[in-house]
DNA sequence: AATCCAATCAACCGCATCCCG
DNA sequence: TCGGGATGCGGTTGATTGGAT
């Protein structure tokens, strides 16, 4: 396939694009090479003059956004990890699809990742169980059921790793400068819960045992149906004790103040730590 | 083996904002 | 203060891939 193609239309380029062939569509490793020599020797910044300078038939802002979203050396690479889902779903609740703001929380993971991860996994959860991202329903359901199933993951994968180091990202020793504040994360005096909720799903392959991905909450439960699985018709624990998701889901999730405790200042800051330690 | 289909993600586009002369 | 270029951000698209039939 021939991505060179004539760039055509001004309003769609930058000054001093439009009169050069512009190159579209994928990286080549030429390219990548290119791009990468010319920042280790003079830098970021300038995109316009990286691209030219560097003999790259590309705009300035795909040479940008490749650096930062593909070639830059801190870049994360692989699944989501649960604990970054949580993070996701914290972040996102409080800032919408701020997705920059959110990914500077999440050291080495881009902006464009994590709204892939949303719209794929999280919007896909909405669209099966047949209501709005952006419900109270869809909301109450991540909110009671995946968010608590979730802690409890994290924590019990924690655990079970207690005594062993985590070889996951070990190429890297810092947090990237992020330092995750609870203080932060949560609005002070607000309510710490009024996520757009959404679920975290599998993602992870079978080997990925330090980081074993939950289900898609789908999976648990068909809130489009009339088979809605429970605890003891399951057995695995994906549903919080003591509430019945059938009615729960039907008729809504009411006050939840037990359940409100699993998702609070302490479960964050355990997650924030986490998060770090592993980096 | 071939085809279809859905999921994923890299890359592009348009717009907003920032910066600088 | 203003205008133009550079940069950043969020939404969208489309190529690729892998699983199902």
């Amino acid at each position: 396939m021939d991505f060179h193609v004539r760039a055509c239309g001004s309003a769609k380029l930058g000054v001093g694009e439009e009169d050069m062939d512009i190159r579209r569509g994928p990286w080549t490793a030429e390219e990548d090479t290119l791009l990468m020599n010319h920042i280790t020797l003079h830098g970021e910044g300038r995109w316009n003059s990286v691209a030219r300078c560097a003999g790259l038939k590309r705009t300035g802002k795909s040479c940008r956004l490749r650096w930062l979203n593909y070639l830059r050396p801190d870049v994360r690479r692989g699944n989501i990890t649960l604990k970054e889902q949580l993070l996701i779903l914290e972040l996102h609740s409080q800032w919408g699809n701020r997705w920059s703001k959110i990914a500077q929380y999440l050291p080495g993971r881009t902006d464009n990742e994590i709204k892939n991860y949303w719209r794929t996994r999280v919007q896909k959860q909405a669209k099966q169980l047949k209501c709005d991202v952006n419900s109270k329903q869809f909301r109450d359901a991540m909110r009671y059921v995946w968010i608590p199933r979730l802690m409890e993951r994290i924590r019990a994968t924690s655990e079970s790793h207690s005594d062993q180091p985590t070889m996951e990202y070990s190429t890297t020793t810092d947090c990237g400068g992020v330092t995750l504040d609870p203080g932060q994360v949560h609005a002070s005096g607000s309510d710490p819960i009024d996520p757009y909720f959404m679920p975290a799903v599998s993602s992870g392959t079978p080997s990925d045992s330090s980081e074993a991905q939950i289900s898609d909450l789908t999976e648990c439960y068909d809130f489009s149906g009339s088979n809605y699985p429970n605890e003891s018709t399951n057995g695995s624990g994906f549903c919080p004790q003591g509430v019945d998701i059938q009615q729960a889901f039907e008729h809504g999730f009411g006050g939840g103040d037990t359940l409100d405790s699993l998702w609070n200042e302490e479960n964050l800051s355990f997650l924030q730590q986490q998060l770090c330690d592993e980096i």
